[in-house]
DNA sequence: AATGAATGAGAATTCATTCAT
DNA sequence: AATGAATGAATTCTCATTCAT
């Protein structure tokens, strides 16, 4: 993990790192099931089976473990979603694989939920929201820089928010429903995407196949 | 104003009725300025010139104020959308007007979007929000019903309920932009939807026009 | 019901009397459920179903309604307890058919209680449960006077409040215990006063006979 | 101290032990001072030397509290009143000590009227005497089971519980007289506890002397 | 007289954060 | 570094009582 700047010190010893980890994964676990705002320090401590006065050796107040929770998600979304640009050929493809990967991360780690659909409340976590898209946002334009050339850099950018804006609301939307509606939903983001994507004159070249 | 189930006492005495609506307009500011979470009972009193004591001689905690609030925006979306459907001719024309006026909801009432977006946090807002979106969803299903006769009726009320997730997400992170983004993002949205509902077979005899 | 004295006002029309004897009704009621503390006039008012407007056009607080059922009660225990001393020649029989009456308030008015054998906590609970137990000790204590004469008045007294002291205590106790179990405790208690009773020099010329 | 079954937290640090002591020791005065229900957490913790957080760092409520309480005065009596069975030869004279100690705890430590003479109003409150009342039951009914052979089980239990009840019942009464009075009275319930025992067939080999 | 709305001090309890050991 | 005790402002909610209608 880089040196997360949010952090009160940062851990000089392998113990405090892992420490620092074992915060995190607890504070993920609660974040998921009562939410932020709920969540106290002390219990997060207590899940992770520490001391409250050891947690704040580590991070200033609250926030701050969320936020170095998101940036741990940052990083390993960022890590996960490295294409190789030189031999794409196609945007549904690369597409559908970024919405399998955002559902999984969705399902697999519940503490994505909290921090990628933001609750809005307050300005400092619609940030961390925020800050979690345009990771997203950068990758789709990227990709949009090589299989749509005819967009300028807003319109790349532009339509990559609208992209994520899909993702970031009806994944999790969807995942609040049952199981087998769940299963419906997620092809039927893909198709809206797709078609949409369609409609517009600078991927009129491409050909895209829906289910 | 209908009998609000969460309410403490239904207020006997004009005074009261007037007191109810002083202190739910008040709520609607504070939800909307700083969220529900971080609102305060006595900060919703003192907006309302009102007493603490008084809030709670009608409600019976908080929840209850954030509960009569939404059902007053659904009894009023209610109204707003009531749709003559033995006129009806198209899906495009009803669904964009119903996507202007919770467009205008968000814009007008900023309160609402702690309602209908609801942060996921507690089982309870989430209902809330729920709850809400049901009105819509029944709307359209009906609305689906006249103009789309082929689905069956739960294809009908998965395909509005896809439409409301849109709208219930792409609105007010719309919203979250500057103006010049959110003018572009709302004509997108409606391109989305029609573009979506074109490629499902159940619409094929419509002919969709896009900007 | 005499002028009580405690009251804002005595009620003139016979509405209004009739609307004092249900509030105390009510509040009997709600004192026996839950204690004198947890009982809120609020709630009193509801049980009598009336306002509580109109509670505190008769009564000026709270205490003022546990005091004006005390005095209640003690004009009807008097009423009840009224002995033809003239033709007394025993002082187990009407102590017994005191222990019965007592128990019998004990059981049909469960209000009784609380005012009976009060918490101790409050010196104006103490106080009215003394004055209770002066209607049932000034009897005895008359009782013995024509029972015993070899007492002097101070003895009277004492005695007389020892055995009101016994009723006091263990009657409610006893009622606080399984019903098999209760119908045997009362039987003890009058052995235990009459033994009781045997073992004083006073008492020497009687004969008790126990079960 | 055994750990508290009731209390949010069992203090790990020597501090927080006497942290713990010292808030029983206030909440004992408080409760003594004004009653279990007119006591407020805030006045005990104030009494305590302490902040209001530090209380409920340890109990979770007011309830709690009273509760530990008496579980300290049960463990001292327990303490207090271990007999040498072995020895044993008399009933009167435990009997005499045991309501010696009772009456001596009465005095010295006031706050034990709350928690032995329960106000009865609530059913957790009743709990707690009730409990405190088996410590001396218990310790009773063994006395009669090697003073009284005849007796039964059940017999030596019911014995034991009447007995029980009368000093819970007339000791604190006595102590809410003068000092005269009082002083009268806690040889008259050894005399009326004895003379009652005398009746008993189980006992009518003993001895017993009155003054 | 009756109703019920209004009041606000005060109660219990929480929880982020700091501090002593 | 680690532990957990200490803090107290802040929050929700209650309820006896008064007041307007």
């Amino acid at each position: 993990m880089s040196p997360e700047n949010n952090m009160r010190r940062f851990p000089q010893q392998a113990r405090g790192q892992r420490r620092v980890t074992i915060i995190l994964d607890a504070a993920s676990e609660v974040f998921s099931e009562i939410g932020y705002e709920a969540a106290t320090t002390n219990a997060i401590a207590i899940r992770a089976n520490t001391s409250i006065g050891s947690l704040y050796q580590f991070f200033p107040n609250k926030f701050a473990i969320l936020d170095a929770l998101a940036q741990r998600f940052r990083a390993q979304l960022d890590e996960t979603l490295k294409l190789d640009f030189s031999s794409i050929t196609s945007v549904q493809e690369p597409l559908t694989a970024l919405i399998d990967v955002v559902t999984r991360y969705y399902t697999d780690y519940p503490a994505f939920r909290p921090i990628f659909y933001a609750s809005q409340s307050s300005p400092a976590l619609t940030r961390v929201a925020d800050e979690t898209c345009t990771v997203l946002v950068e990758r789709i334009s990227k990709l949009f820089s090589v299989t749509a050339p005819r967009l300028s850099t807003p319109e790349r950018d532009f339509y990559a928010k609208i992209i994520v804006f899909m993702m970031r609301s009806l994944i999790p939307l969807s995942l609040s429903q049952t199981v087998t509606e769940r299963e419906r939903i997620i092809p039927e983001l893909k198709r809206m995407m797709f078609t949409y994507l369609a409609s517009l004159d600078a991927f009129s070249d491409y050909k895209f196949t829906f289910a």
